[in-house]
DNA sequence: TATTTTTAATTGACTGCTCAATCAATAAAA
DNA sequence: TTTTATTGATTGAGCAGTCAATTAAAAATA
């Protein structure tokens, strides 16, 4: 069976298995077997490449914010006005790239983790921050002052909304979900026009 | 030690325990001993009026159904139009007793759960039903047909101001949430009378 | 009133299970 | 022969849940 140069398949496997497992077990009670399981592999092979449960969760938590951080800056290159960057940023967070059901869970699952866990905190932050940052300059030459308290409803709503696409009871789509934000900035710009 | 009639008393305190340890432990990460240290009893005990982990926990999240429906019906009925109503639903939402950092993260615990636990989604999708029929039935003298969509991104909002409310590096205030709420809604109202 | 009996509260000690982590052994490619 | 991939078996910790024993209040009885 060995052949070589499997490590960065094998943590990328396992990374996408984790995604799905944590859907499915949530972040606590996912346990190392799920995940090998899940990408055919012992669970001793996990801990192999990853050393710990630890940093094979946060190496999945980097991925997710690395492969957003992709599809926004993407958009973003193709976009052409403040509006349509706004715009740009709004799909991006609720492509169906990022928008499958695995991929909010574990989204959500990092960021309860956030709340008592300081390492995940930090990237979190840093991914909020640079969120809001990117909507306050775009915002700025639509609404001016109101551009800082804006770009925190819009990352709340954002986050809202992925929290209520994940409750599968309420099954909301993603296209109902930019509805409801392109009305709320539509209804603060036409706000800021008069 | 025993006086009697313990029971309705033990029950609460382990309850409102259970709200401190979810906070600091997360819902999978809390233990039967975390809870019952900081009640002030032997785990033993919380095993006894509770006879499982499962039941403590699922009678920690009627608790706190409980408390919201509360405050919510108590501001609803000093409430006089209906854009006065919206108002009170809202500020029941970020009022301090609801709005505590405990509160907030066992309450978003238990969306979590509800992603892979039937019965937790059970109780938080009547939860939501209602707060969103309260809304839609408010709204509808405001914005007409915009109703329905409208109450949906108030309770996507509201929820996603409560997640970035539990993390701690956002250190956000419940004012400030308010005052972002209060500009969608005006907003959306603005753009309606038109 | 004094006593015995019943009942509720409470815990320490114990059990069994699950799981993260380790390690030595095996297999195949280079 | 060396290096890398891979796993089965094992260890040790932590935790939910059980149970028998203890205490004291309350109720019943003498």
């Amino acid at each position: 069976m060995p052949k070589r140069g499997m490590q960065p398949i094998r943590r990328h496997e396992l990374v996408v298995a984790a995604v799905q497992a944590i859907h499915e077990r949530g972040l606590n009670g996912v346990t190392m077997g799920d995940i090998a399981k899940r990408a055919g592999v012992s669970p001793a092979l996990a801990h192999h490449y990853f050393g710990s449960k630890d940093e094979l969760l946060s190496a999945t938590m980097r991925h997710l914010l690395g492969e957003f951080a992709l599809a926004a800056r993407r958009r973003l290159a193709e976009a052409g006005d403040p509006r349509g960057r706004v715009d740009a940023i709004l799909e991006a967070c609720f492509a169906p790239e990022q928008f499958s059901p695995a991929v909010i869970s574990a989204w959500l699952a990092f960021y309860m983790q956030s709340i008592h866990d300081t390492a995940a905190a930090r990237l979190l932050a840093i991914y909020l921050k640079r969120l809001e940052a990117n909507l306050r300059h775009d915002l700025r030459p639509l609404v001016g002052d109101g551009a800082p308290a804006l770009a925190r409803g819009i990352a709340a709503m954002i986050d809202g909304l992925w929290l209520h696409a994940a409750l599968p009871t309420l099954h909301r789509s993603p296209g109902e979900a930019l509805g409801i934000l392109r009305d709320y900035v539509d209804g603060r710009l036409a706000v800021a026009r008069t």
